[in-house]
DNA sequence: TTGTTGACGCTCA
DNA sequence: CTGAGCGCCAACA
């Protein structure tokens, strides 16, 4: 499936220090229903090589949803704290500011 | 094949 | 702000 795929590369477009959104991938993909499936894809990151950054993906909220998922050992909060986005409970701070919307910066 | 589930998103109360 | 409901669709039991 080139679904996962091109997540992943859209993941890995992503400019550091900067997030996006699930709903906006699944957007550029082509498909704005896909959100949920985009989150199925990033289940699967982890094993892919190279490393796909999903702690750039949070939900159109900012909202760090998929913390709880990340290894224990890498907490999205902390490696987005660590490239310049700050973190306050579980959302992004500023969003608007560090969002990142392939749709139209590609 | 069917039923549940889920890293979503939107709307309404 | 919190919760509930609905739509969507792939993975999984």
């Amino acid at each position: 499936m080139s679904f996962n795929k091109d997540v992943y590369d859209v993941v890995r477009l992503i400019p550091h220090g900067r997030v996006t959104a699930y709903g906006a991938i699944a957007k550029y993909l082509g498909d704005a229903r896909a959100s949920r499936r985009v989150g199925w894809a990033l289940n699967s990151s982890f094993t892919e090589i190279p490393k796909v950054p999903a702690h750039r993906v949070v939900n159109r909220n900012g909202i760090l949803s998929g913390a709880m998922h990340f290894p224990p050992d890498c907490s999205m909060s902390e490696q987005l704290e660590n490239e310049g986005v700050k973190v306050k409970d579980g959302q992004v701070v500023e969003f608007d500011r560090v969002f990142w919307d392939p749709m139209t910066e590609l």
